[in-house]
DNA sequence: AATCCGTGGGT
DNA sequence: TACCCAAGGAT
């Protein structure tokens, strides 16, 4: 073993949070319920969420049997709610084609509904311990600062970076996996986007980034989404609405959460389009059964 | 490749 | 206050 990895292993084993789906008792269902909802969510708002689904729907059996709609529902607010119908489906699939077992291969992985390659990868690795290479948001930021010497990592996700990352995977499969989410956890709790605890960091000194100065990001500025005004403001109101309903809702229940009536009806079509939202007779909607 | 897709906390 | 950002995916 390198010192590379000596050292950010035996931070991990010191520093690394005790999450749920991280524990023994974790399977790879709740592991592959976490990595779903952890997507562009902070772990703080997916924790209480997360024991909710554990507890509901053990398995992915357990989940299939339930209504899409229900699985919106119980989504709460993570965000991004077409990942919850996402799951549902996944948990259909792996039921119907898997003997509701969940598949352990990047490969079987990637074809689910709502996987792609980071979750693939996650899955594959954290819940099965296969050696393959995770890259995320995080780990993405730890390797270009600490070997390409640049405060960020590129827009997109570069072959060069997938190389690296294949690279610095230890060759044990075990020390690989823990390697995958101890890089991930550095870019979470240390090697931060906006102020990195540098002096916290088992690798500072032979960080590439810090020995040239740490030199500000100097590309071109990402311009931010919007949201005031958005599709999705509009979307995210009316789905409340619906969700938080007890039964369906009637039509001037939802025209009271956005004043435009194009832009409100362009919203809602979106979400029946997107199957987030169930139009029923009498001019009423309702998640879907 | 660029854009769309929620929500809320941190600075 | 107005941004920035958070274990991405689909099109």
């Amino acid at each position: 073993m390198s010192d590379l990895h000596d050292e950010v292993l035996r931070w991990y084993a010191a520093a690394a949070r005790d999450l749920p789906w991280r524990r023994a008792d974790a399977t790879p269902w709740g592991v592959y319920v976490s990595e779903i909802m952890l997507q562009q969510t902070p772990v703080s708002r997916v924790e209480p969420v997360w024991h909710d689904w554990m507890h509901r729907w053990p398995t992915p059996a357990d989940l299939a049997a339930e209504s899409p709609g229900e699985a919106v529902r119980a989504w709460d607010r993570l965000g991004y709610p077409r990942r919850a119908l996402r799951l549902h489906a996944a948990a259909v699939a792996i039921t119907e084609q898997h003997n509701g077992v969940v598949p352990e291969s990047f490969d079987q992985l990637l074809v689910l509904p709502g996987v792609g390659t980071y979750t693939a990868a996650a899955v594959s690795a954290f819940a099965f311990g296969i050696r393959v290479p995770v890259v995320d948001t995080n780990i993405r930021r730890v390797h270009a600062r600490l070997v390409g010497g640049v405060a960020q990592a590129a827009a997109s996700l570069t072959a060069a970076e997938r190389d690296l990352a294949a690279e610095l995977l230890p060759e044990d499969p075990s020390e690989a996996a823990t390697w995958n989410v101890a890089v991930m956890e550095l870019g979470a709790l240390v090697c931060t986007a906006r102020a990195p605890r540098c002096g916290a960091c088992p690798v500072a000194d032979r960080c590439a980034w810090q020995l040239a100065g740490a030199p500000a990001y100097d590309g071109p500025a990402r311009r931010g989404q919007k949201w005031a005004g958005t599709d999705r403001q509009v979307r995210g109101r009316l789905l409340r609405t619906i969700r938080e309903a007890d039964g369906p809702v009637e039509r001037p229940a939802l025209d009271v959460v956005w004043h435009d009536q194009t832009q409100r009806e362009r919203a809602l079509s979106s979400l029946v389009e997107d199957g987030l939202v169930e139009p029923l007779p009498g001019d009423r909607f309702a998640l879907p059964r």
